[in-house]
DNA sequence: TCATTAAGCGTTG
DNA sequence: CAACGCTTAATGA
């Protein structure tokens, strides 16, 4: 079982639970690593476990008609998905892939249900992480399609700095190029030349392996 | 034809 | 050694 410190790190709702409902979520969560490369799950597998990203680097993608692969979403350290299929007792959505080595924190389902059911705290957390889902997927269809490759990465980026999903991340990310060119859906050519202009505008600011956000609101709606 | 990208490779930190 | 950025050849709209 992992320790109530770790806990609170990987999980920083885990902080607002009263004391039984800590170690009843506590004693439900496994770790679980993947290498770089792997299939995490795909779409139409069993969604048995709400899911926490302890470290690594995940892409959340779907498969179109002509079997070409769709970014929809990235996910960096900390956060935490699944609950959608896990509540509704259903088949996962999106195929999830490890984009760099990767270490999971898996929930069984008994244990989230139980949380739902039980825990005050717990709900608040799960409303404010579906709200702030919801408006972000909602600027993402509005605009989407008529956005051109920037755009895409700026919004990309953003999503990685959402306040809401990420409260503790600071305003750096370690992050290679290529690794937001995955999550973008961007090939390296186009995802360097966007960082470059991105870094010209003042929105970002970009070193070897890493981004540093300086304009958060900006990237959000870039390309409106 | 023109634009885009995957692949290869030299450079750099 | 891995990330970066450039060149090139293939692809396709």
């Amino acid at each position: 079982m992992i320790t109530a410190e770790h806990f609170r790190r990987i999980a920083y709702w885990s902080r607002d639970l009263e004391h039984g409902e800590f170690e009843r979520a506590r004693a439900g969560i496994i770790e679980k690593t993947y290498q770089r490369g792997a299939y995490i799950c795909h779409r139409g597998d069993e969604m048995e476990h709400w899911t926490g990203l302890v470290s690594g680097l995940v892409k959340v993608s779907t498969a179109s008609l002509s079997g070409k692969s769709v970014s929809l979403a990235g996910m960096r350290a900390c956060g935490w998905f699944g609950e959608g299929s896990v509540l509704k007792g259903e088949a996962r959505q999106y195929d999830l892939v490890a984009l760099r080595d990767t270490r999971l924190a898996l929930m069984n389902r008994a244990t989230f249900l139980w949380l739902f059911d039980n825990s005050v705290a717990f709900n608040r957390f799960l409303v404010w992480q579906l709200n702030a889902r919801l408006g972000q997927f909602i600027a993402l269809v509005e605009y989407d399609r008529s956005l051109e490759g920037k755009a895409r990465l700026a919004r990309t980026i953003a999503w990685l700095f959402h306040p809401t999903l990420y409260p503790d991340a600071g305003a750096k990310l370690d992050i290679t190029q290529e690794e937001i060119g995955l999550l973008s859906g961007l090939s390296r050519q186009v995802t360097n030349k966007s960082v470059a202009e991105l870094q010209d505008e003042k929105l970002i600011e970009a070193d070897r392996e890493s981004i540093t956000v300086r304009d958060l609101d900006a990237l959000r709606r870039y390309g409106e």
